[in-house]
DNA sequence: TCCGTAGTTCGATATTATTGAACTATTGAA
DNA sequence: TTCAATAGTTCAATAATATCGAACTACGGA
């Protein structure tokens, strides 16, 4: 049975979060989570269709280590919620903010 | 002669802002350099004395891709500055948070 | 019980970061 | 001028990290 560490709300690290989100992939996974305002199993949340699976369950450990993901097992798939209370209660307005100017970006 | 290559104002992404700032290293670079408020050589400004010089210039190299600093010779050294101004003007607010999480997390 | 699905883990390869050594450019002193 | 010292870059080798496919685990349904 796999089960997952998540950090303490005091332990999310300024350093982890710009980690995990200077990956563009990770990026748009978080982006899809804040969007959804719900879970998205691992698949449903994947950036791209042509993903190695390895590579994405890679993703979302560095997103749980970082404390923006918190997943739980639900029968087969994991359910991915984004952490908003915690990273809001952590670093107040940064992801909405980084994610405000991400959105922009991709407007044009 | 050493030519170096800043991006335009508009060429500044977030991507490229993030993947910069997510090296522990670099932040305490653009650390220094904001607190300084003006120009600081590469020496100067650099986050740990046992760094090879090596890495230090690519750490350098990467911040000026991502347009945080700007880099210009006077003599023997260089003269970096954080391009403040281009940066709040593309993503108004970022770095100042940032550095103030950045800062608030060294004060314990 | 057996098959399909969702993810993880593992070992190998590909990419990226770090390093020391050699190099360039500039200054200052003999 | 010439020589040594300084600041930083470039390069080639190595260290570290990311990605991948394959094998594996766990669960649900036929």
């Amino acid at each position: 049975m796999v089960q997952f560490v998540h950090p303490s709300r005091d332990d999310i690290t300024l350093e982890g979060i710009l980690e995990a989100l200077s990956d563009p992939m990770r990026l748009r996974i978080v982006r899809a989570l804040v969007a959804q305002q719900g879970c998205m199993s691992c698949t449903e949340a994947a950036p791209c269709p042509d993903m190695a699976k390895s590579t994405l369950s890679n993703h979302f450990r560095i997103l749980r280590q970082a404390g923006l993901v918190m997943t739980s097992k639900k029968g087969v798939e994991h359910r991915n919620v984004i952490r908003l209370d915690d990273i809001e209660a952590r670093f107040p307005g940064l992801l909405k903010m980084i994610l405000g100017f991400y959105d922009a970006e991709k407007a044009g």
